[in-house]
DNA sequence: CGTTCGCTTGATACCGCTCAAACTGCGTGG
DNA sequence: CCACGCAGTTTGAGCGGTATCAAGCGAACG
């Protein structure tokens, strides 16, 4: 069976029929989930582990005075941890971006597939390691990356981690997140988020336009993000057609792009 | 025996003695590394899983232009992931902030520790899910809150992750980081930060001076950072004397403090 | 058909950065 | 013992990137 969780897997480890069914076997009755709708709330203790199938979600923080900020997204393939069933209580909501359909796999569930398969428990490991990752580069946007780049950068990873469970189409991937939504993302509001994407239109990187990215010139956008996409940690090389995976030179050597 | 690690593990689960020793016999010969020193490099391959025993170190990452990212901060019993073994690859590099003294666990004994003990097996997962949620906090602390909230955030963070593991005195705690240190760490200029600082002593909130830090006014601080400990998941209560654990109150509630 | 949401643009304000320099404490070597 | 250097801290002046506030427009939707 098919699924986008078992092609994020593969990307990591090969998978073996059995796995691929006990998985598919594990993944509880589809959820559909209206756009904007809180899937779990901070504070909710969670008792499975969600996986999204369709559509967008995001994990965010909100204050007491309405600041909010998106901390990761979701995309098809990804789970809220594979582990979160351990705690008592979300420290954070996860929201649905867009309309989503979710399947959920029990902790008891999660716990026999990981000691039933060593392929499949190192695959989840490596996930986490993957998750991490993003997590400690979007830590990184927010803390040194100017507005351009910062948001070159998010596109950058977007695109490609669609390519890698094969939703891009070329240098053209879904992307249905909105102005607000950015700005939730990368620590800005909407209106600088606007004059941003301005900038990358005008420079001839990216369009962007009716929920769909098209990434016009991959090479000088991967270069002004100073996106290096190995902190992805796939094993299996899926950048979409149209990205040519960037030459190997000592990265320092390479000056950033300026418009 | 007692060494932070084990200290650090006590706090998610109830360790057996036989856990403990395990968990001892594991740990390679010390190591001493002086401070500003690599003690890995990005695109090392990692062969085995660092435990931080004494003094304190940072992942961070840096770009061709000199602007540097602290991504996290490792304390005593801290590792850089119990997994990370698994990669190829790291996509960051981390440093001795101060004199260091390691452990290393190969990632052969740290698959024969899981698999031997349930309960090591579930003390691994909660920490990497507690590392987990101070990164997403790092991520809004960076990417919503003020200097002056991001800097008392960070403070009330590293005093309460020393009183976790017995590195408290009170309300106050070691703090070696260097201005220009929390600067990259918090994605500010050194400059800001010893601006921001003196608006914190001003205000009577905290004291730093010679690398120790007293919360003058921990409930103040709390609130100002809006600091809600549940999000680093320790399941026993070990706030240090002299901070309270903040009332249950819907936070919402709670105005921010200004100075 | 009205309302809401997202996108866009303009004017202005301010937070945090840049550049520069002086000061402090401390280790080191003459 | 003093001179020196160095790293970290502190202060000042000016600038710039991003936020804020405000308004208009179009498209989706109930």
């Amino acid at each position: 069976m098919d699924n986008p969780l078992t092609r994020k897997l593969q990307t990591y480890v090969r998978l073996t029929g059995a796995d691929t069914d006990r998985l598919a076997d594990a993944l509880g009755p589809a959820r559909r989930i209206g756009a904007r709708i809180d899937i779990v709330a901070e504070g909710d203790d969670p008792r499975a582990v969600n996986v999204v199938l369709d559509g967008w979600a995001g994990r965010y923080k909100q204050f007491a005075d309405g600041r909010r900020q998106i901390v990761s997204l979701l995309l098809p393939g990804d789970t809220c941890d594979p582990n979160i069933f351990l705690l008592e209580r979300m420290d954070h909501a996860i929201i649905a971006l867009t309309p989503v359909t979710l399947a959920q796999i029990s902790g008891r569930t999660m716990q026999d597939l990981r000691s039933r398969s060593e392929t499949l428990e190192e695959a989840f490991h490596r996930e986490m390691l993957a998750v991490a990752a993003i997590q400690r580069e979007w830590t990184v946007s927010l803390g040194r990356r100017s507005a351009l780049e910062r948001l070159a950068h998010l596109l950058c990873e977007l695109h490609l981690r669609q390519a890698t469970i094969g939703l891009a189409d070329g240098p053209s991937c879904p992307m249905p997140l909105t102005q607000p939504d950015l700005a939730d993302a990368l620590g800005q509001t909407s209106v600088h988020i606007n004059r941003t994407l301005q900038d990358l239109r005008r420079a001839g990187l990216v369009a962007l336009r009716s929920r769909r990215l098209t990434l016009l010139d991959p090479d000088r956008l991967w270069s002004l993000a100073q996106f290096d996409p190995t902190y992805l940690h796939h094993t299996r090389d899926h950048a979409g057609a149209g990205v040519r995976p960037r030459e190997a030179d000592p990265a320092a050597a390479r000056p950033a792009v300026r418009l």
